[in-house]
DNA sequence: GGGCCGAGCCAC
DNA sequence: AAACGTGGCTCGGCCC
């Protein structure tokens, strides 16, 4: 078949639309589907074309059509739909016509499992070259949707371009299905197919802000801010010819505190010479300047990044803020977020107790408690740190009364803090010199804590070291739930081999942890969502951090549905680790805190 | 004026 | 400046 020039029909009579649904549709056990419009924002689209794929054909349908003989078709779990970014589908038809498709299968997100870590060409553009040598026109743009919204009235190039999308997801399904099969990673598949609707409607509710209290906040913040850049700015004024007088109104600041460049300068001149302006550097800098460029730098980053920018992503129709979630942003499986990030507000209060619920709603929120270090004891089966979990201990002050050989009780703060940095370390691939500068202790020393912790892990360490090896062997690494992520091959002739391969080894290790913790949020999301979809409940999960799921609920089921997040939470949880017990934090509130 | 990149820093 | 995994945002500074 020429996919570029597939045999498709054009319906805008709502009498042919029933004809073929009965006719044609109904009786299929796939179908590909695909929607047009003329924008993005499924709160503000209009619907233009609604494209139904049957192998071989398509069908164009004018969305200015009732489309409620669809609707049971989209909706029945018993078809299969094909899609390619089903996320935006589903979204618009969801919030223009009320229709939520079921049982989708996602050539876009398939297409990212099946190359995780190799490539990011997920586009149909690139997958249509890929698995069927066909070079799709996608000039969007030219075909001029804008003037069809208006008129209501489609060219053939435009009804062609439609009916393509569709058709071409047949082949594409067939190629990649095999590659599913072969690579075992049908279970995490159906994973990330049930997400993608949990993920349309996080971003369709998105989240209330209390504009009031966040502009308090930031005018704290900016006023704080001022001061300690007038302070550095009189400290340094002395070091630099001024060359120009300030007259009224004039800005007479001596450096620009934003510019790393210019501030390593002024250090320069107060006779400080630093590799770098970063934290890091500037902490052990023993000069007030320094002290008052970190304080600055605080202020300035959480104005800048998550000041008055933030509130114009507050949408004008819903009042809320919708962000862009990739439900495989990482590499790792786990979420991303931008536009904006909502799994990058910083923690403290004062920016979390902004985010509300509804007037007569409360926010569940549900943690995972030290889920990482937990799958790190499943993967790695020693026995030691078994006992730790499945005894509630406190994981730190055991770690650290066995590195100090002393009983728990003796276990100071500081001995903690070590045993803890190396727990947590050790998920990363940290080596004994990065965990010297930390702790603030030799190499030796470092060295030293890490033989003892290991000679009490054993496991922990050959679990360790066997995972890192076979990502670089392999040129893989895989979850419990089959997730996969791939290495690209290094040459060994290059000059940065051992620095390319050291990096893998660490992402080997880190991977089958962060992965797994991922997979869990994901089986937690689909059946919370589940759970509260169907009627009894006013409830929907609005937001996700890699190992926190947030619920907005009406304020009389809130006690209810707090119970079915932790019973969905342990769930997964426990489905995925048989050894350990996996324990969530699960609570009521009034605004975003745990 | 837009695109790109690195520095720096927020989250888990 | 990097040292320890996964991201995104804002800025300065450079390019065209």
């Amino acid at each position: 078949m020429d996919y570029k020039k597939p045999p498709f029909e054009y319906i805008s009579k709502q009498s042919r639309l029933t004809e073929v649904v009965n006719a044609e549709l109904a009786k299929q056990s796939i179908l590909a589907v695909d929607v047009e419009s003329d924008g993005l924002d499924p709160h503000t689209l209009k619907l233009l074309l609604v494209q139904i794929g049957i192998p071989g054909q398509a069908f164009v349908i004018n969305a200015k059509l009732d489309l409620a003989p669809l609707k049971t078709l989209l909706e029945n779990p018993e078809i299969l739909k094909l899609v390619q970014n089903g996320k935006f589908d589903y979204s618009a038809l969801k919030v223009t016509r009320s229709i939520e498709m079921r049982n989708m299968y996602d050539t876009m997100l398939s297409e990212r499992l099946l190359t995780v870590g190799m490539e990011r060409e997920n586009s149909l553009l690139s997958l249509a070259a890929k698995y069927t040598g066909v070079q799709l026109d996608k000039d969007w743009e030219s075909l001029n949707w804008y003037a069809a919204a208006k008129s209501g009235k489609f060219s053939e190039a435009q009804l062609r371009y439609a009916a393509v999308d569709v058709v071409i997801l047949f082949p594409i399904y067939a190629k990649q299905k095999e590659g599913l099969a072969k690579e075992k990673l049908e279970t995490v598949a159906k994973l990330e197919f049930n997400l993608m609707p949990v993920v349309a409607e996080i971003e369709i509710k998105g989240s209330k802000i209390d504009v009031n209290k966040w502009r308090e906040n930031l005018a704290v913040l900016s006023q704080r801010r001022d001061e300690i850049a007038r302070q550095i700015q009189e400290e340094l004024r002395p070091y630099f010819v001024v060359k120009q007088m300030g007259l009224f109104g004039q800005n007479t600041d001596v450096l620009n505190l934003n510019s790393p460049m210019q501030v390593m300068e002024a250090f320069r001149k107060l006779g400080i010479d630093i590799p770098s302006t970063g934290e890091a550097i500037l902490a052990k800098v023993d000069h007030p300047v320094a002290k008052l460029l970190l304080k600055y730098r605080e202020n300035e980053k959480l104005l800048t990044a998550f000041g008055e920018n933030l509130l114009e992503k507050i949408h004008p129709k819903t009042g809320r803020i919708h962000p862009d979630f990739q439900q495989i942003g990482a590499d790792t499986g786990r979420f991303a977020c931008s536009n904006p990030n909502l799994q990058q507000i910083p923690t403290d209060s004062a920016f979390r107790s902004c985010f509300i619920p509804e007037p007569g709603y409360k926010f569940i929120v549900g943690d995972y408690s030290q889920i990482e270090l937990r799958i790190m004891a499943e993967l790695s089966q020693d026995p030691v740190f078994l006992n730790a979990f499945r005894n509630n201990d406190d994981l730190h002050t055991l770690t650290a009364s066995q590195m100090y050989n002393i009983p728990r009780e003796q276990v100071d703060k500081k001995m903690r803090f070590n045993a803890k940095s190396i727990n947590f370390g050790l998920m990363y691939g940290r080596g004994a010199n990065s965990l010297s500068i930390q702790l603030g202790v030799s190499f030796e020393e470092a060295e030293k804590l890490l033989a003892k912790y290991f000679a009490t892990y054993k496991k922990v360490k050959s679990w360790l070291d066997k995972v890192g090896r076979e990502a670089v062997r392999k040129g893989y690494s895989t979850t419990l739930s089959g997730r996969k992520r791939w290495y690209r091959e290094s040459d060994p002739g290059d000059p940065g081999y051992l620095r390319a391969v050291s990096h893998i080894e660490r992402q080997g290790k880190n991977t089958p942890i962060q992965g797994t913790s991922a997979d869990m949020t994901k089986f937690a999301l689909v059946g919370i969502y589940n759970a509260l979809k169907d009627g009894k409940y006013d409830a929907f999960p609005i937001h996700t951090v890699h190992d926190e799921i947030v619920v907005e609920v009406r304020e009389d089921q809130a006690e209810e549905v707090k119970e079915i997040v932790e019973r969905e939470m342990v769930k997964s949880g426990q489905m995925l680790l048989k050894s350990v017990p996996v324990l969530a934090e699960v609570k009521v509130s009034n605004v975003w805190e745990h």
